[in-house]
DNA sequence: GTTGACCTTAACGTTACGTAAAGGTTTATA
DNA sequence: TATAAACCTTTACGTAACGTTAAGGTCAAC
């Protein structure tokens, strides 16, 4: 049986350009070139590339196929076993690589979660734990006892990505007000949409949204001096600014 | 701190032309041009320098590593999870190649064992068992029952290597013949090449080598047909081909 | 002023093909 | 019989991430 160029293809579900390449760097060449120049490839061939794809699905180059075609059945192990160990090799430092990518991810994950427990839980969480004891009475006896819990519920109930979420908020709200902070009017527009992404970031831990809460959130932010170290941290007067800016956004401005 | 572009190389250990390229392909441009055309970088670059190798010893793809720079950390880690994606995937492809390439090299084995059970213990070991009945009284006659029953016995005890060599062997023998027979002559140096070859292999599982023994084979090869098949399926004569050639390697032509 | 160490751009080589481009051959059809 | 469709051919660029010359400009030291 003979076969043009595009019928072995067929036969072996390989391009033409595949066979062309493969004659090109002499790993199987056609049985004759009729009078046309075309390729033309008899039983012998067929066997031969038979063999050729089954180890190229096992990974080995063209290369080594080209000595493990030519090579005694002997030798034919013997570079099996070398592309073994090579294939071997390379599965530990993929595994080596994964077991890094992934101690990143978690390292990451861990630096949100250390940016919320720090920022958050140790931040906020003792912000609203901890400033029960300062503020307590007063946001209790303001908001109420439940929105008080619901909100620390709330903290304790949230995803891996709901963090990461309300991370990218409270970015971008300091990225915000960067921007705004330049222009020096808590009234602007930039200003506005920082004091809005506030209040997004915030009904992440709280329930229900009020004005007056959000208002009262702001005033904290000036009145303690860990949180003014918090927003001042990235320029000296933020914490003023944004209070400013929310009490603005709130129509709460006196 | 300023550097230029070899300084920089040495710091983080890569070569010039790879910062070039990442100058090139927009991933790392140095800081500022002097005068002289050369490319200074500064504190910034190399802290971007030292993320853009920390992920590409993660196996990220340049192109990969340009998003991930400047993108969140949100979602630097939605990239990197993706990343984890397909290091997971090409590991699984990793396993299922290497879980081939053992398949085939025990196959390969098996091959060796088979082609040894088969051609060697289904032909050999049935050629001595066998053959006991055919020519049992003549061989045990001619030769004793010691070579016959050592000849069994190290066929039994032979490894898998032996196995393999005397299988090479066997194929140098079939090889060197086929190239001897176009030449016509038994006599002629590739024929006695191969007799001697034949010899060998015979070594492989008699204890002692005798002229006498080595022509009695030869001869067994044109009388009985199952051997004939086996040396005439390479090319018809060729059993009769060897005999003679045996017969002048060993002296014993009449 | 010249040697050596540095810098520059340009361009080819690497693997296993994919993808045109430009043109010749064979077969089927109008 | 003309022509279109389906083949075939060679040539050559593109891919990823650089390594490696090659040809030539710059700078500090002797």
């Amino acid at each position: 049986m003979e076969y043009t160029i595009q019928k072995l293809g067929q036969l072996a579900g390989i391009s033409t350009r595949t066979l062309r390449y493969y004659d090109e760097i002499g790993i199987l060449k056609p049985s004759r070139i009729n009078s046309s120049g075309y390729r033309i490839y008899g039983q012998n061939e067929v066997d031969r590339l038979q063999q050729i794809l089954f180890f190229r699905e096992l990974g080995v180059s063209l290369e080594s196929i080209k000595e493990i075609i030519s090579a005694s059945s002997f030798d034919r192990e013997k570079v099996l076993k070398e592309h073994r160990e090579k294939l071997l090799e390379k599965r530990k430092q993929l595994d080596l690589l994964i077991e890094n990518v992934e101690k990143t991810i978690s390292s990451t994950e861990g630096k949100i979660k250390m940016t919320d427990k720090e920022k958050f839980e140790g931040f906020k969480q003792k912000m609203i734990d901890d400033n029960e004891k300062k503020y307590g009475k007063e946001i209790r006896g303001k908001y109420g006892d439940e929105v008080v819990d619901q909100s620390n519920q709330k903290l304790k109930n949230m995803t891996q990505e709901q963090y990461a979420e309300m991370e990218r908020l409270s970015a971008d709200v300091i990225e915000t007000l960067k921007k705004a902070f330049a222009t020096g009017d808590p009234a602007e527009e930039l200003a506005q949409k920082a004091a809005d992404l506030h209040r997004q970031w915030l009904c992440y831990s709280w329930n229900s949204y009020s004005k007056e809460a959000h208002a009262g959130v702001a005033q904290m932010y000036v009145d303690d001096e860990r949180f003014t170290a918090y927003y001042d941290a990235e320029q000296p007067g933020m914490a003023k600014f944004l209070r400013d800016a929310i009490f603005i956004y709130t129509g709460m401005k006196k």
